[in-house]
DNA sequence: CTCATAATCTAACGATTATTGGAATGTGTC
DNA sequence: GACACATTCCAATAATCGTTAGATTATGAG
């Protein structure tokens, strides 16, 4: 075999990968994968697309190995097959953001000010939130709170907030995150808590950002 | 404007990262331009194409703002439009190298155990090539080796180590990269240098490893 | 065993993409 | 200004992909 056949044949294989993420339908599945194993269903539930399409995405993103599936009674649980797939999620759309104008705009049409954090920012955070200076919430439904969750974070569902806000301490400085930039719980969460008068604001990062950054996750 | 459909015009613009590098010929010409600026003559050439193809490739990767083109005479000069590409890249060829069984085993097949560094080897590396108890080659062509090369390594491509051998010291140990896991450059001449009785070795890294490692490049 | 449910498989279509050849554009040289 | 050269544009084809519908498989409940 020669040199071309030898490339050939490895960057061919790296593009398997590449091909699995150029769907924006498979990167919506692999950003809700990214907040933890779910089923057929709820994926397509989530994405807003049918079963029998979920399927045939989750099929391609299991060929190229990026998810993995578990049976689970009757339902069939996905999950992602590392880490480094929920970093590569985040590199990708980091890339787009970075690059794409029309994204950019996009975003800033979309979601006012987004706080974007960087390193320092992250840890600062985090040590306010463990002295309690400030109360991060996790406004992503509980089930992928308890797949992990940033450090110090509390879970405070969206679908929730309503019946709960009573729990959150007054005059504090309520953080929220959700998913990622893409995500706009934590948006409609920032909203709700001050019309009742809370000091709310939302994060960019979901937990894939944050472990992307190399920073560690809790899991209760 | 609804919330589906405000997602889908989101993911929509990842994908179109995700689509740009969703093709073999894509990617290897990405790996190359990750190398330094070239023309779109020398791109079809380190590729194996023809040069309409190539351009139609740079034009796709351009219009993701992967790469940037610029005139330069008769020619037009392409380049990676950021660090950032160049990290995307090692980032997917990582997940490939990391998932794929396929890619891993033809690896193994070619490349007789190649050399994978972590960061604390870096760091070891670059010092023992600080302090001259090694000598790190670059064995890519001359003008990649002047867009950006590793920290203390000197430049020796390929072509010319037959006749530059006796630059080398005796009795050092070699260390040679290229562009690299994928590249053969370094593992040729580590086989050349073996003949001629140096002890010499090559390292997976290339600048865009380097790079993407957090570890700054040498620019002359 | 039968049924309902979750998911996959198969076949089909229209849309997109990779690749090729031929024509056209832009640049420096004579 | 004519020419050679590098590159892009345009059109056409074959291959691949996304999506949908219908049939099929696998599981747990009764």
């Amino acid at each position: 075999m020669n040199k071309r056949q030898t490339k050939d044949l490895l960057y061919e294989q790296v593009a398997r990968i590449g091909k699995a993420v150029s769907s924006p339908k498979r990167l919506e599945l692999l950003e809700v994968l990214a907040q933890g194993e779910k089923t057929v269903d709820a994926l397509a539930a989530e994405a807003s697309i049918d079963i029998k399409l979920a399927s045939a995405h989750l099929k391609v993103l299991k060929e190229a190995r990026l998810v993995e599936a578990r049976r689970e009674g009757r339902y069939i649980a996905y999950r992602l097959s590392g880490e480094d797939v929920s970093a590569l999620w985040v590199n990708l759309r980091t890339v787009a953001e970075e690059h794409l104008v029309e994204l950019k705009v996009q975003m800033e049409r979309i979601f006012a000010a987004p706080e974007k954090l960087d390193a320092e920012t992250r840890q600062s955070l985090m040590e306010k939130a463990r002295r309690g200076d400030v109360v991060v919430i996790d406004v992503r439904p509980s089930t992928e709170y308890a797949s992990g969750h940033l450090p110090f974070a509390r879970s405070m569902p969206l679908d929730e907030i309503r019946q709960r806000i009573k729990e959150l301490p007054a005059g504090k400085d309520i953080v929220a995150y959700c998913r990622g930039p893409f995500c706009m719980m934590s948006a409609e969460a920032v909203t709700l808590l001050q019309e009742h008068g809370y000091r709310a604001q939302k994060i960019a990062d979901g937990t894939a950002e944050w472990q992307a950054a190399g920073l560690p996750l809790a899991t209760p």
